[in-house]
DNA sequence: TCTGGGGTCCTAGGACCC
DNA sequence: TCTGGGGTCCTAGGACCC
């Protein structure tokens, strides 16, 4: 019996690739997508154009700005990606039932137990490949390894927009020469201590016991160990529900006004119950975050008996953490989200089910005509304080843009 | 030039129980 | 008055990924 065989596919530059293919008028031109030059916020992709100036994703937007004045900054439409991204698995999805979303535009595909239906992996990545371009039209990255690292690392090696396999007696060559930082768990943190000890290749990891690794970094420092050597047995995982869900805001301004805080806080609870429902799942857990001025977060979470689902119980919950957290800040909010975690998939009868029917019935209604008539169709006195302050944003009624709210 | 939003997983300390 | 060890649950915080 041979070893496993892992493709895995990358779209290049996603979000402002569908920007370029329904806009061809922007071809050729550096794209940022993630908001505005003035607004706070991070580049979430931009295209190769604009990264020959040294833009990248996760950059803040006024450094992409100062760097690449002449870029078309587009605050990005996530429907429409998710659209796109939900046709690209279905493609996918036609190949092997294995198929595990990494992320919207991030695919693993185990072709192992497939291997009756396919003479040669290679030629099937490939014709992957070139289905997703032309179906899509957008450009892709293939890798194909022995096991999921290998895989990633490969379609690191192909991009962009090419094709790259790893074979069995090639794993140690391949590697050796790679930075550190192209392994899946070594982030900033990791690579500063690691730099400090002159270690800088994949291949000088190879040097350094799995012991001190597990003293370096913990569970992690093991996975490490294995991944540099190219081992890996995660298996593709093709489905698993959502561990949790949250909702969070960054303002354009810190805000200190603690109705405006509350008004946002409501509005939160309102699109996580949202979220929650189109699931099918309700939350023991419930969970607040505030960034400071200072960007320190501050998190306060609750174990709740009886897990909730409904906009109404999730606010009072979230109302209290907040309360707690506000009350011993000095600073003005950045930011304030609301998670909610511990997530099962029906509620358990309870003493109180009349109450949460109705809860629960009022929900479905709120969708009903959100569906027809938008999200700020319909919103409480607390939201709609929100939205005298902030008008929500028309066209996509959906997403309330805070940078839009602020003259 | 300040630093998004949505996730996953791990760690550490204190409470509590036996 | 002095006082163990282990297990589990809960909470807060943080590294990391796309």
């Amino acid at each position: 019996m041979k070893g496993r065989t892992i493709v895995h596919v990358d779209i290049d530059a996603f979000f402002a690739a569908v920007e370029e293919l329904l806009h061809p008028e922007l071809r050729g031109k550096p794209i940022v997508v993630g908001g505005l030059p003035h607004e706070r916020g991070v580049a979430a992709t931009c295209n190769y154009e604009a990264r020959r100036y040294g833009v990248h994703s996760g950059m803040p937007l006024r450094q992409a700005y100062e760097l690449c004045p002449q870029a078309v900054f587009l605050r990005g439409n996530y429907q429409l990606y998710q659209a796109f991204s939900e046709k690209f698995f279905r493609l996918l999805r036609e190949y092997t039932p294995d198929v595990e979303e990494a992320s919207l535009d991030e695919a693993y595909l185990e072709l192992t137990r497939c291997r009756p239906l396919y003479a040669d992996f290679s030629a099937t990545a490939r014709e992957i490949k070139a289905r997703v371009e032309r179906e899509l039209g957008l450009k892709v990255s293939v890798g194909v390894g022995p096991n999921k690292i290998l895989a990633k690392l490969a379609t690191k090696k192909a991009k962009p927009g090419g094709f790259f396999e790893v074979r069995e007696g090639e794993v140690e060559d391949f590697l050796r020469d790679l930075d550190i930082e192209a392994i899946p768990g070594i982030g900033p943190k990791a690579q500063v201590e690691l730099r400090l000890l002159g270690i800088n290749k994949i291949g000088d990891l190879w040097g350094l016991p799995k012991a001190a690794l597990r003293q370096l970094f913990g569970l992690n420092g093991e996975e490490i160990y294995l991944q540099a050597r190219g081992i890996d047995a995660r298996p593709v995982a093709s489905f698993s529900p959502p561990k949790s869900i949250s909702r969070e805001t960054t303002f354009l301004e810190d805000i200190w006004d603690k109705k405006l805080l509350l008004a946002h806080l409501a509005y939160l609870s309102d699109r996580l119950s949202l979220a929650l429902r189109e699931e099918n799942l309700y939350a023991h857990i419930i969970e607040v975050k505030i960034r400071l001025a200072d960007f320190r977060n501050e998190v306060k979470r609750r174990l709740l008996v009886t897990p909730v689902q409904d906009m109404t119980s999730i606010y009072r919950v979230a109302r209290e953490l907040f309360f707690e957290l506000y009350s011993s800040c000095r600073l003005a909010l950045r930011l304030v989200g609301v998670k909610a975690s511990d997530l099962v998939r029906a509620r358990s009868l309870s003493l109180f089910e009349p109450y949460c029917d109705r809860f629960e019935r009022l929900g479905q209604a709120l969708d009903r005509v959100r569906e027809k008539y938008g999200f700020g169709a319909i919103l409480t006195a607390r939201e709609r304080m929100l939205e005298a302050v902030y008008p929500l944003e028309k066209e996509r009624g959906f997403v309330l843009r805070t940078a839009s709210l602020t003259r």
